[in-house]
DNA sequence: TAACTTTTGTTAAAATTTTTTAACGCTAGG
DNA sequence: CCTAGCGTTAAAAAATTTTAACAAAAGTTA
């Protein structure tokens, strides 16, 4: 069975995940500070960190760094609502997802679940296709097919998908997008950003108001959706 | 050595092209109808076929499949001036060069020489990647770069650059070019072709007065230049 | 829950870029 | 020297992108 490692200064945190995760039949370890939290990584190679970002030893981020030097990339950061700018920065430097305190048990399951699902499919993680029987993408080949017809997209349009692509099913910052879409020097960039979205749900989107594949993190930027188990014949 | 198969019903041309082509060291076998030439392709498969399109009892295209139905790929089309609209065919349909009558025998030399040049270095024959040192072009990336710089095209700009790469050194003509570019239905597509590859110049020429990438073929279409060797340590 | 704040979504118009169309000069080939 | 086809230029048309303003929704606070 899968294991977990908690990293966060707040014990009551610790044991309410410890619980609640154990009966969701997964093997836990805590650790109160990040300097534990890395003897109990190397020790047992977990299948995913949650880290909290705000302790007071060695900080989050020293502790993210560190735990991907020994060769944990499963790292789902948990943040306060105040340094939200924080988990953005974890995020760009390549954590899974996030997760906001104070935590949501139903939502953490459900991101739990997703990323393993995710880790087992495309180890490889090459996110050039997408593919669940409606929506069908092809990075290389540049052609976006929707129920087989084709979608044509301006150039702009394209690449925010390719970035977002580039990360399915995990959030992508405000901030990463429009550096990889628009360049870096770039003021206002969120207004184009938006309408941009909007374009790409317009085209893509059954119910463009009950986006389905484009969405947004409330604060921190969009995901586009994980495709859904395809069934094989309809997999070419 | 390489042979090569010379396939006209005019004796003159047989023989001229024979001794020509054998004090330049190739192996040449003559046929003086489509049927006598498929026989000796069968036998002794040249390496290249110089087929002739107008003859009379087996026409040049049929000739032409049945050659490649042998497995022979290489092909030079002769056309008399007369009926270039058929020399624009076989192109399309995949002949390797042409050559219009009467022949240029420096001309038929060079051709020659591209070719098999050609052949050895990309018998896989995915043209994605150009680089002879100063442009640079990777159609996977889809990057273009002149000396180092990175250069802008526009997608159409692209989509033209691109269908010339697929036959690198090869001629394409107008209407293969328009076809892939601006799709099937198109009336008057010469004239924005004529403006395209203008401005392809005007972004890949040195001096776009005298093209050396970008090189029209009088009457049937154009092609782009057969990158020379280049240096190993230039080639990444 | 109600009021408020912040962020996201939508719309429209302006600005820019890309593409088309058309006219005409130039050049190669006959 | 004539003609067909190529190259160039300019202007109009269409598409794409930016900008700005506002509406709607989500999150926060009392």
């Amino acid at each position: 069975m899968s294991k977990i490692l908690v990293i966060d200064d707040d014990v009551a945190v610790l044991q309410l995940l410890q619980i609640y995760l154990e009966t969701q039949g997964f093997i836990v370890f805590t650790a109160k500070s990040g300097r534990a939290g890395l003897e109990l990584a190397w020790e047992h190679m977990p299948n995913l960190v949650l880290l909290d970002l705000v302790m007071p030893i060695m900080d989050g981020f020293e502790t993210y760094r560190r735990l991907r030097d020994i060769g944990i990339d499963s790292v789902i950061i948990m943040s306060h609502r105040q340094d939200e700018r924080s988990a953005v920065k974890a995020l760009e430097m390549g954590a899974e997802d996030y997760l906001r305190k104070p935590i949501n048990l139903d939502i953490l399951q459900a991101k739990i679940q997703t990323l393993f699902r995710r880790k087992n499919l495309y180890s490889g993680d090459v996110f050039s296709l997408y593919n669940d029987g409606h929506l069908h993408i092809d990075l290389d080949a540049r052609t976006v097919m929707l129920d087989g017809a084709p979608v044509k997209l301006t150039p702009t349009e394209y690449r925010l998908l390719s970035v977002l692509m580039r990360k399915v099913g995990r959030v992508v910052t405000h901030e990463e997008i429009i550096k990889d879409v628009w360049g870096a020097g770039k003021k206002e960039g969120l207004g184009s950003l938006k309408l941009y979205i909007h374009y790409l749900r317009q085209k893509l989107e059954e119910n463009p108001r009950k986006p389905y594949y484009v969405l947004a993190e409330w604060g921190i930027g969009y995901r586009l959706k994980e495709p859904e188990e395809v069934p094989a014949e309809q997999a070419a």
